[in-house]
DNA sequence: GCGCCGGTTTCGGTGACCGGAACGCGGCGC
DNA sequence: GCGCCGCGTTCCGGTCACCGAAACCGGCGC
């Protein structure tokens, strides 16, 4: 990096791989965290860990692109986001051909539905289906969690290639509740039982008080695409009945898709 | 730009705005149209105007970040730029909190739901809830529509500054449909009737056979957000019991808001 | 075989990019 | 009022990241 002989003046970690102006953006726009929903300049520039010069002329580059919006001299994440992540196409077919089908599902059951992709080593949701105003639960669209702790997650680990599962288990095991599967082996099995059954399951592992049921969904060409689920407060979860609706929207997914 | 003293290779009009590098890498992000899946490096100068070597770079980087993926030695969108677009807030927060709205007006009339804000001089839609397999229409969700042939447009034209409809009328006002309204004073005299009975209305002025009624949305502070419309086959709508519905919703958003 | 068209690598010249320094401004404490 | 601090913004000279031409590699069709 030119001209950048001087110790990293800020909390190291961040500022990593800013070598390209590529890689300045990069940590600009990811610097937004979910939540806040502005942030000042100085402020991108404490978290990025690049200088204020830069970080404004970039931002202003930015801005002009609407990537970044201003108000008031803060920044903020820009509509041209939203437009570009509209278009990922890995996320829009399947959203929308399964969409329905999580209507269906949610006034079957009046649970929250999930719909799920295998992204890195984490499930990825594309869309979620919550009932009342606000359901205490991890998930969020666009959010991610642990594959070994999920319904999605598991269902998405079987049906993908061995190399994940022991990638997965290359690491320990994080823990999010008291239930939450830690045991390599015992992970395995499970996985395998859900090759048998066609079906995923998990009680309690990620959220005290709530359980999920999950199936996976394939492409017309036989590879896997996602996974839905349905999840529900565990005292009035009826698991035969989400298994037999999940089913049968893998099945009519199956059948009459639009999925490449 | 170095060493670039020769003549624009390929059409121009494209290449426009790429002297830097995020102007580079935004011409290969927009590159991608809403339905190509896939794109091949080649194909990707070309419609930019880089060279293929600099594409070639870019596009490592961009796949490195997730920005891209490749399938096959094609390029497509990646996640990220969804998990990027995911959290855009003035996406994110409207959405969250109309959504329920959204499908109370779908339950109540069987018809498609828009949710749309104003971005740049043009409609954005948000969001849509569809009925039916695939309904012939115009709109997609984060598509964008002329502000002055659709029922969220006039409604979000009628309670912007009147420097945006200004703006609007500086160019003549393209035509959709026979029915599309081109006449200037025309549009500002139905953008007048629109504050004056707090909802905005649009009859096959972009598709034939189709109409609109729409309603703005505003935070407490006041502020315009965006607006919510009901489009329906024109034999079959109900433009009373929609203005009805709709200023319900408007209300009631008004009332418990959960915007800022 | 040979030409063609994709993707990838090499390489030297240079201008886009960098951050320090300086500036103008508004808010806060003294 | 005055000085101080932190903010966003502008200027500027040094330099390295970035550029595209050219060469390279592999598959395909003729």
């Amino acid at each position: 990096m030119p001209g950048m002989g001087h110790p990293r003046p800020y909390g190291d970690g961040l500022g990593r791989g800013a070598g390209s102006v590529l890689g300045k953006a990069r940590l600009i726009l990811e610097a937004f965290e979910i939540d806040d929903a502005q942030v000042s300049l100085s402020e991108l520039a404490r978290r990025t860990g690049i200088s204020k010069t830069t970080v404004h002329r970039l931002a202003q580059e930015l801005l002009e692109w609407g990537m970044l919006e201003r108000s008031d001299s803060d920044y903020r994440l820009g509509m041209r986001a939203f437009e570009l992540g509209s278009r990922v196409p890995r996320f829009r077919v399947l959203r929308d051909a399964v969409r329905p089908y999580m209507h269906q599902l949610h006034t079957l059951t009046k649970e929250t539905v999930h719909l799920a992709v295998l992204d890195g080593l984490e499930v990825l949701f594309l869309e979620k289906l919550a009932v009342g105003p606000r359901v205490a639960h991890q998930s969020r669209i666009a959010g991610r969690l642990p594959l070994h702790c999920t319904a999605t997650g598991k269902a998405l680990l079987a049906y993908s290639s061995p190399d994940v599962l022991d990638a997965v288990l290359a690491r320990p095991l994080e823990r999010l509740t008291p239930m939450t599967i830690v045991v390599p082996s015992l992970l395995r099995e499970q996985i395998r039982k859900v090759r048998e059954v066609g079906h995923a399951r998990e009680s309690e592992e990620t959220a005290i008080g709530y359980c999920s049921t999950a199936v996976p969904l394939f492409g017309s060409s036989g590879v896997l695409l996602g996974a839905v689920s349905v999840t529900a407060p565990t005292f009035r979860a009826d698991v035969a009945r989400y298994v037999r609706a999940l089913t049968a929207v893998r099945r009519e997914l199956a059948a009459g898709d639009h999925l490449n």
